[in-house]
DNA sequence: CCCCAATCTGACGATTTCGTCACGCGATTA
DNA sequence: TAATCGCGTGACGAAATCGTCAGATTGGGG
């Protein structure tokens, strides 16, 4: 059973929350400030926090960049509340790292909508959302890819594969396995395929694609330095 | 002016309950069945309903369920009226999706509390319903909708999604995530709608349309910067 | 009850992405 | 040096996905 600890300090919107999410098939811890609220997540590691912005003590935004500095709580999905529909919290709140955040007043139906949402996204890949390698940076989420920080525009297949070697730095993949891996073929007949997207890759790097690597024979690697 | 819808079968009890809410500025509708009730409900969309579970006929329980499962309705903030102090009661109540609840007997000052209280969790004060982001202003009470301060007359479906995309500035929010939160849909077989709505949305942005983005394979984003 | 706007839906074409092939090149080996 | 092998490249058709359009449908107001 998913695990969801809410923090919120007005105890009836905390028990509202609480008894919907119960009645949904998830499991609630509830604090009502942000220091035990803090300490809650990192020692239970819970599977999504709730995180109303507006608490007695310890403002929510201090709390959100405290978990996510931890390594416990760095990759837990965080929905906000934020009490009116302030643009400027809902802007900080999403560069401090929360996923997504409901407005007060929200309808328990609102409510469920996103924590489903939310954990449906983070629970296929395992790891962060996001990934940095050297000039690179992968947005799983978005299925975006940065190269110094400017985007490049990658096809799903593109991503896929050079995530996949830059997860694995120094290590060489052979071209067997990557086809399993990225294409799910269990046969080795695909003659050039593979050979065709590192092209594009590698076109697409410019500058960078130096960065890969062809082991002849072999397969390919991301060179680690 | 709010509209309250009381459900109850002791006309003396309604009497009074719907006397105590005119006196305090609202609108009172009653029905003195579960039957009329609910059809009432549907038909009318009040604001508030306040439902006895003891009733002649048909079931307060199986009253809010059908609410609940109608969309007209479904948001629709409820308070129980219970004889008993009984848990169970309660519980069972809120499990189908009650909101609050007042066990009889109880005093108009309780009453009133308690509509106020759910009416407050689940209405916008007003004045706090506006919304910018970049050169876009929403009005969500009003539902109007400016672009460089221009009005520009949307849709209310075309309102919500762009709302929803813009309160998500650079998250690709995935179809099928925007055809449940935006259209309520479980499935995911509506073919072309999605689309036909970001093309006449694109259309009324005329200048801006650059700012909404498709990600091909996955859904639409907001553009941040 | 009718009308009109809003919405939905399926068909179709446009575009993007993908897989495959033919061919050439450089490296390895005999 | 010649034969062979593995890889890179450009081109092309197939498949997936998206955009657009024309009705059909719905629902609220007069």
């Amino acid at each position: 059973m998913q695990r969801i600890l809410i923090i919120e300090d007005e105890v009836d919107i905390a028990e509202l929350i609480s008894f919907n999410l119960t009645r949904a098939g998830y499991e609630a811890l509830v604090c009502h400030d942000g220091t035990t609220g803090l300490q809650t997540g990192l020692k239970e590691s819970p599977d999504l926090i709730i995180l109303d912005l507006m608490l007695p003590g310890r403002d929510g935004f201090s709390v959100l960049k405290e978990l996510r500095r931890d390594n416990r709580t760095s990759d837990t999905p965080v929905i906000m509340l934020t009490a009116k529909a302030q643009t400027e919290d809902r802007i900080r709140g999403l560069e401090a790292g929360a996923d997504d955040y409901l407005t007060k007043p929200f309808s328990p139906k609102e409510l469920l909508l996103r924590v489903q949402s939310v954990l449906r996204r983070s629970e296929a890949p395992p790891g962060a959302a996001e990934f940095s390698f050297g000039p690179f940076r992968f947005d799983k989420n978005n299925v975006k890819f940065y190269a110094d920080g400017e985007p490049v525009d990658l096809t799903s297949t593109e991503f896929k594969l050079l995530l996949y070697l830059c997860e694995r730095p120094g290590k060489v993949q052979d071209r067997n396995d990557l086809l399993r891996t990225i294409w799910g073929y269990s046969s080795e007949v695909h003659s050039r395929t593979l050979d065709t997207h590192m092209k594009r890759l590698r076109q697409k790097l410019e500058g960078h694609a130096d960065l890969v690597e062809t082991v002849r024979g072999v397969g390919y690697l991301i060179r680690a330095s």
